[in-house]
DNA sequence: TTTTAACAAGACATAAAAGTAAACATTCAA
DNA sequence: TTGAATGTTTACTTTTATGTCTTGTTAAAA
């Protein structure tokens, strides 16, 4: 249960393009020069969001990346499903039952009691935070997140 | 940020232990056939285990495996910290700051503060769930963990 | 004391994720 | 219409996580 290289660096350029003020949008030069990333995988990151309608482009000359709706409808729990995928996904079962055919703890699993009790904690905070809560300057955003974890 | 196969198998294998009522424990051969996972594999997962002072063994003829304390002592968020390390650990910003020295977001950086509500919540409910609690039937289990979610 | 069944440890092979590179397509402006 | 700057796509390399293999150690019982 770890944070992967794609939801950190997917989520960095996702807030530079968001905080971008000019109206053609950031390009990929740009934003691999502010995050120290290769072109290339800027390219990749930007790639998935624009896949999942998170941001949108335009090519050629004077092209750049813009959101592709208000930061305040971008839910941060469908960025990071998209940059990381699901913590644990319908899949998961089938993929870890050993050599046996069927996961051994079909019948009685508390184990996917703990995962989906785990899933379902992280899901409900992160459908809270939008894009717009983490714009504002470090002090400001931590105290919204902050409020969050308070209750 | 998705559960790796080693706290999967590894919870896994620990349950088995503890819900062993030999008092001699439960050897690989038999952890093995359990779980449908190789005995070299299960050894694997029972070394962490056994040296974050999780389970105790005993070797040779007759040997096996126990828990180190009462299930009701062995606290989920530790074990699984064994298992799969930390969310957000401290070296993550260093190990993430691309081609620059420095995290290019260390003075304004509400990525930081995103991981960190994160694992807080996640750290939170994960201190309050116990390996007796995963021990009951998974209809019993499942009542405990969603009593928790639903706060 | 020898055999046997178990745990212990580290080296090795494989698979998946991360990151790079190269060839291509699009748009604007001269 | 040409070229420069941009995004797009696919294939490749490197790294990390996963799982296997080999060799060694321990302790009970014959």
């Amino acid at each position: 249960m770890k944070i992967s290289s794609q939801e950190e660096y997917g989520l960095r350029v996702l807030l530079r393009i968001a905080s971008c003020k000019d109206a053609e949008g950031i390009s990929i030069p740009q934003l691999s020069e502010a995050e120290g990333l290769s072109s290339h995988y800027v390219a990749k990151l930007t790639r998935s969001l624009r896949l999942a309608d998170i941001i949108k482009s335009t090519p050629g000359s004077k092209g750049g990346y813009l959101l592709a709706r208000s930061a305040s409808d971008i839910i941060i729990r469908d960025v990071l499903a998209e940059l990381g995928g699901v913590m644990f996904d319908k899949g998961f079962c089938g993929r870890h039952n050993g050599i046996a055919n069927l996961c051994t703890n079909s019948v009685n699993c508390s184990v996917r009691s703990l995962w989906r009790v785990v899933q379902v904690t992280v899901d409900r905070l992160l459908s809270k935070i939008t894009l717009e809560d983490l714009l504002s300057s470090e002090k400001d955003s931590l105290h919204v997140l902050n409020s969050l974890v308070e209750v």
